[in-house]
DNA sequence: AATAGTGGTTACTTTTAGGTTACTAGTATT
DNA sequence: AATACTAGTAACCTAAAAGTAACCACTATT
């Protein structure tokens, strides 16, 4: 692999700029299967601002792992739902939650705010 | 698995804290299964500077990742290797590298500079 | 008439990651 | 006597990510 030494052309730092925020995995977990309300999402993610959600909401739809529909309603509803490529991330993240689990358990216990 | 919603306490956010830096995947990936010196490191990733270079040193060796051995010679020579831990994270980084070159590729062509 | 619920936006501030430049000690070389 | 080599360190700076708090339109409910 050449040119991996750029972090700009390193394929697993554009992954990781994909999956690698503070909140997109844990987004793209909550959603799963289903398909989630944005204040649904807020709730089950009480930690994060709706600025910041709204934000990292868009850039995952605008990278093609959600989708956004919009029914038009009073009040209004919107649904998010993983798309194909989308759910084909799950399982990476389950193996980088593994990897963490069996190798990082102890570690990082400190870091836990 | 609870608390997944508070990065502090997801298992994938804790993973990516240890490779979801700019250059660990890199320099993971550049030391592989060689013993690598800390001038030579610095050759192979022209772009890094050489205080990130030895920040990230030695973060990944505090997360027990890489080992470092100093040999008392003079001038100073300092080897850097993958531990066990860090040899077994290589495979998973190559899933992250071609889940992103193939669902990605399009979209990020635009990100590198 | 006021309040609540929805899915956000706006403006501002703080935090963190990463970058730049210059510098160090000790010896060997020219 | 000056310079080079190694493996860094120190002080400072910048840009991006994330956080905070207030606000919006529209309708339904009390």
């Amino acid at each position: 692999m050449r040119y991996i030494q750029n972090p700009y052309q390193c394929p697993v730092t554009r992954t990781m700029s994909i999956i690698g925020g503070k909140w997109k995995p844990i987004i793209l977990n909550c959603i799963g299967e289903k398909a989630l309300r944005f204040g649904k999402l807020n709730q089950l993610i009480p930690a994060i601002s709706n600025k910041v959600l709204s934000n990292e909401l868009k850039e995952l739809e605008e990278l093609g792992l959600i989708s956004r529909k919009e029914y038009s309603e009073l009040p209004p509803r919107v649904e998010y739902q993983l798309t194909k490529t989308g759910l084909s991330l799950i399982p990476l993240l389950h193996e980088l939650a593994n990897w963490g689990n069996t190798n990082l358990a102890k570690k990082l216990e400190n870091l836990v705010k």
